[in-house]
DNA sequence: CGACGATATTCCGCTGGGTGGAACGTGTCT
DNA sequence: AGACACGTTCCACCCAGCGGAATATCGTCG
């Protein structure tokens, strides 16, 4: 049997910190009241230890008391704010997301790779926006979105090995699904600059997505804009997404952003 | 004394997790490479103890390796999403702060009191922004801000008082630091509706803020519109933010999201 | 080139912080 | 009142974590 005698799988936590982690996974999306039993069940822990932990980082302020139980906490949202790369990204990439929003009216987005899905950095969203529920923080597989293909069609061919041997999803009935012509699309991608998804991930909604090169050329980030299919025209909108990432890169190249590390952008004063 | 015997003041760190929490909090915002040896000085911790837990973070992703060092890492920013109070204003308010930055093209910004200070959730960010920096996470004190005055204004007693004895610190020649006459210009916000920074905190720079309410009348965020002195009327804005704020506000309540804690904004269906 | 200083990583025997089963207190059903 | 579920406290056991010290690795001097 390969099955080590670590014995994790299942979820044997044996380390403190392991189990602390295992607590704050507990969450998921937007919970606001979970409570110290459910939070038992879900984590396989003891009670007292699951006490003892919740009690400690709601003093830390990872988590906060609700009426029953318990929700994440507004500490981990700063500390999330302070994720250097991400932060550069989305603070750079802001004013160009305003002014596609501003110039279509339609939900403009800033994703990275992570793994085989899309990362959603920031987004920005208007009133009459897509029905699509999409919030920042939230991954999608790469291989149906429009960030997802711009990225992967500059990625290195390991990368793209990796999605499509994760198996190319079917979500809906145009999803790409056949390796093959999943490679040539991304072949087509660099051909044209930008990349469309056509209804790929949800139905009636369609997206164009071009990306963001850093100093050494390497593909970081893409942005995109999402709308209902017919009221939006991928191919129409693809220049002035193309416009923006442009410009984006070049201010990228500039302060020396780099690829997945290192990141020397915006350094205190120190430096 | 009141100081207790925990010892923490200095940096007593009894248990694992108190540790842990310290390490984690020893990056500064945007810090794109520290070193073991840096973190070790800074948490004073042992260089062991630092390096163990900086391993197990970077297994679940809370810190990455960077060329010479450690960053935070992308899970927090993830998880820094899922906070539930956080990320429902935040996605209601969106909307409404596009329109603003439409109309006036300066910047936008949506916070929420933490203590005595203003924590931002949300900014929208154009190019010719003011010179002020300014992330979403970062915090200000509340009494030199315009949201905070906003949600001073309409905030109980204690949490004025407070704000009054932490010390109204002075940041310009500008900044209101008599609290009789802080007190009086809250007055003036909930006569008025809106709350002004007339280069209160940074010279060069004001805003316009009005206040949110939750389904129970309680003032729990508050937009604002910064810009150049000189090149922005805040009184000339506020109608335009006042109407923002007025139509979250009932759409907050109809909701029903509520005050400090229980947010059953967005429930997962099993409600 | 060799010595030095600063850093990252590993080692290992000791110990006290964490453990978790059990008991207790409380609120809410039928 | 009884039954149940949940939060909280207790306490004796014991192994996970500790940290001083040793080792490895790198860059930089004289």
């Amino acid at each position: 049997m390969i099955r080590a005698s670590d014995a994790d799988e299942t979820g044997q936590h044996r380390s403190l910190l392991q189990r602390i982690l295992t607590v704050i996974d507990a969450f998921e999306h937007n919970e606001w009241d979970v409570s110290l039993a459910e939070l038992t069940r879900r984590t396989g822990l003891p009670k007292p230890t699951v006490y003892r932990i919740a009690r400690e980082l709601v003093r830390w302020g990872a988590l906060e008391r609700t009426e029953h139980g318990y929700q994440l906490g507004v500490k981990l949202f700063m500390l999330g704010e302070r994720v250097p790369r991400q932060a550069a990204l989305r603070e750079l990439a802001q004013p160009f997301l305003e002014d596609l929003y501003e110039a279509t009216h339609e939900n403009t987005n800033l994703g990275v790779l992570h793994g085989t899905d899309v990362l959603y950095l920031a987004r920005v969203q208007g009133h009459r926006s897509s029905p699509v529920v999409l919030r920042v923080g939230d991954t999608l597989p790469a291989h149906s979105t429009s960030i997802g293909k711009a990225l992967l069609a500059y990625a290195r061919r390991e990368v793209v090995q990796e999605v499509i041997d994760a198996g190319l999803a079917r979500h809906t009935a145009r999803t790409v699904v056949m390796p093959g012509m999943f490679i040539r699309q991304l072949q087509g991608v660099v051909d044209k600059g930008y990349a469309v998804n056509d209804e790929e991930t949800h139905t009636g909604v369609v997206s164009v997505a071009a990306p963001i090169f850093d100093a050494h050329d390497e593909a970081v980030a893409a942005i995109s804009v999402t709308g209902r299919a017919g009221r939006i025209d991928p191919h129409r909108i693809a220049p002035a997404v193309r416009t923006a990432t442009l410009a984006i890169s070049r201010r990228l190249a500039g302060q020396g952003l780099t690829g997945s590390h290192e990141t020397p952008i915006m350094r205190s004063a120190s430096g």
